[in-house]
DNA sequence: ACCCAGAATGAATGAATGTTCATTCTTCAT
DNA sequence: ATGAAGAATGAACATTCATTCATTCTGGGT
């Protein structure tokens, strides 16, 4: 009825193709996934709305509903993704035989961990935005532990490789694994939140430097 | 004009109070805050309401309007407060002389850290919501750093006193205490997400072997 | 050249939410 | 007892958002 507000949407201004396209579902599915990505680590997890997504990936707002059946699927699908990606990116370097030596193996680890890909404002932003909501929503929980589990046995697996090739003793591979784990998870919580106190350079030394105290004739 | 969803407001069931009350203005404020920290533990940050909020905390939904000008201000002062509350607890702990003893000042951090007021289910979840979203709202990240550097100046004077009355060498104060408060953070996160793989025993005793390994003299 | 399965669109809908403000009520100074 | 200041209320309003679905369009198979 009210003709008052007719706002003239005449510009698509950001992808020149105005020609509708049909692609795969699998390939909708994971646009959608990077433009949910892009859009939480801009606007935050509680401000996303299924528009500004739809927007970011260049389509149609009834797009999100054909391929993912609600907002809410979208958003658990989009945080198995980055789960997923981030602990199987760490579990192909533990159990990977590519790197023969331990030593570098675990450098190659720290690399992976504290390196450009994952320290990603965007990706660490979608980390924790859903860590944030994880209290309150036990499938977040849920997602997140699957894979964290695997990843957390690996990582112990390799510790008790390394303890046993350099003999150290009083030390605990589980409780070290552990305690690496959480130090990289608040390395990176410093340096979303304060990244003017920690630098990406200093979180790196901060984390070989915990690796050398525990085994000092692996690192370094 | 639809009289058909006229649904009777018969029940106030939880307070038995029906009678209005006035009350001096910080009091309101402090009841509208812990209402909100026990919404967002709840309910997450993403979908708290105002009218969540102030139902939570016995009241009508104009009055957060009235001591809070605007949602936005009610969310950025509850974290304000639970900033505060966690970093204020620290800093006395660390600066206060009423434990001259440095082992066990460092043994009465870590109680509180990990202890049972901070790492409350509630306490947590009210914590990393924001942190979750600080990557988008740089007001977060702010209110966050202020009292975080503060605290993270008093840690690393009282690791400097420690690494110089126990004569450690091959330390650095600095370092050291970054890594501290990001193994601390880490184990509330595992606490927070994973709390079937990481019991608060363990999460302490991971932070204590920390503590052990750098300053074998003091602690244990 | 033609057709049609189903991918893509976006205006419309209904529900939910933040904010306002006219009104009611409480308290206390007088 | 009385009046005024202002604390508290909650129905109403305007806005925003997720979801739907009638319609349009595309591309491959024949």
């Amino acid at each position: 009825m009210t003709d008052k507000s007719g706002a003239v949407v005449e510009a698509l201004p950001d992808t020149g193709s105005k020609r509708r396209q049909i692609r795969p579902k699998a390939e909708r599915r994971q646009q959608l996934i990077d433009a949910t990505i892009r859009c939480i680590a801009q606007h935050g997890l509680s401000a996303i709305t299924m528009q500004m997504v739809t927007r970011e990936a260049g389509l149609s707002v009834g797009i999100a509903n054909l391929h993912f059946e609600s907002k809410d699927n979208l958003l658990k699908e989009t945080l198995r993704f980055v789960a997923e990606e981030y602990h199987g990116g760490q579990i192909e370097i533990m159990e990977g035989e590519e790197i023969p030596d331990l030593g570098e193996r675990l450098d190659a680890l720290l690399d992976f961990q504290l390196g450009r890909g994952v320290t990603q404002r965007q990706k660490m932003s979608v980390w924790f935005a859903y860590y944030g909501e994880a209290g309150a929503r036990p499938v977040y929980q849920k997602i997140v532990s699957t894979v964290d589990r695997l990843a957390a046995q690996k990582l112990e697996a390799l510790f008790t490789d390394i303890i046993h090739e350099g003999n150290y003793s009083d030390v605990d591979a589980r409780e070290l694994a552990t305690g690496y784990s959480a130090l990289i998870d608040g390395l990176h919580l410093g340096l979303l939140v304060t990244p003017r106190e920690l630098s990406k350079r200093r979180a790196r030394a901060v984390a070989r430097e915990f690796l050398r105290r525990a085994f000092p004739r692996h690192i370094d």
